[in-house]
DNA sequence: ACATTATCCTGCACGC
DNA sequence: TGCGTGCAGGATAATG
């Protein structure tokens, strides 16, 4: 489910009630997480260091330890991060949890288990994720530059990390229908003032939805339940375009679903 | 150099 | 009700 949104969401959630605090002890519930890390490795590094910051570098959390050591969390699919009362009510169908220094924990849920945790390479990360979509970097002159190399589906373009970082299925669609462009075309193919109206929906979409999450994470144990975005055609075959009610499009991109109106997005 | 496919996991919706 | 199938808001390695 996470996108940057609700990555950041969780972020914001988790960091007022974790900064500061040491981590008395680990546990890896689902030794495959760590792959191909060694998870006693992990576990030995993290206790006793103290959490100094939490990150966010597109999809994926950083947890800053003293001396010098991350942890790097990615919640994939369905993971998420809550920190419960007392570190013996963690939930069942959990990849790891870290006790803290009060008896509270930090849980990292995941009940589909497709989420990963490993020592972090900040540099190997740096070199891999791409720019901040809600960062003052990403203007306009910037993702011109870089769509008018990419010969890449425009869809599959916003999907790469490398490129920009953060996007995923749901709100790369809703951007695309946004500006009215055809999630197939090359974006080196559409004229500038097209890309201009595929930045600007970028942003817009990516802030709306991160008003949303931050609204419905509020509470530290908050899961993210049902739909907080207002989806146009993302999940939406068969239904009517909110635009020009034609049918909703389901088409297959990169072995992901992609949907999209062929009336209003060319 | 590209694009598609398989894979990692589990749960759930859907059709028979 | 029960069971098989496909699919999932992700990322990556293998394959064509």
């Amino acid at each position: 489910m996470p996108e940057l949104p609700e990555v950041e969401a969780v972020c914001q959630r988790i960091r007022r009630h974790v900064r500061g605090l040491t981590i008395l002890e680990a546990q890896i519930l689902r030794t495959h997480i760590t792959r191909p890390q060694d998870p006693s490795e992990i576990v030995r590094m993290a206790a006793g260091r103290r959490i100094d910051d939490i990150r966010r570098m597109g999809k994926n959390i950083l947890l800053l330890l003293s001396g010098d050591v991350a942890l790097h969390i990615h919640l994939r699919m369905t993971g998420n991060l809550t920190v419960i009362p007392d570190y013996r009510l963690r939930p069942l169908r959990s990849n790891a949890w870290f006790r803290l220094e009060d008896n509270r924990a930090l849980v990292f849920e995941d009940p589909r288990a497709l989420g990963t945790l490993r020592l972090a390479d900040l540099g190997a990360l740096a070199a891999e994720v791409g720019i901040e979509p809600l960062s003052r970097r990403f203007t306009f002159a910037r993702f011109l530059e870089m769509a008018k190399q990419s010969r890449q589906p425009a869809k599959i373009f916003l999907m790469d990390q490398r490129h920009i970082a953060g996007l995923g299925n749901i709100y790369a669609a809703e951007a695309l229908f946004e500006a009215s462009i055809d999630p197939r075309k090359p974006l080196a193919r559409l004229r500038p003032d097209r890309l201009q109206a595929l930045h600007a929906s970028i942003v817009r979409v990516l802030r709306t939805a991160l008003e949303s999450a931050q609204a419905a994470y509020s509470r530290p144990d908050a899961f993210s339940e049902g739909e907080w975005y207002p989806v146009a055609v993302y999940g939406r075959e068969g239904e009517p375009c909110p635009r020009c009610h034609r049918r909703v499009r389901r088409i297959a991109q990169g072995g992901r679903s992609t949907y999209f109106c062929p009336t209003c997005q060319r």
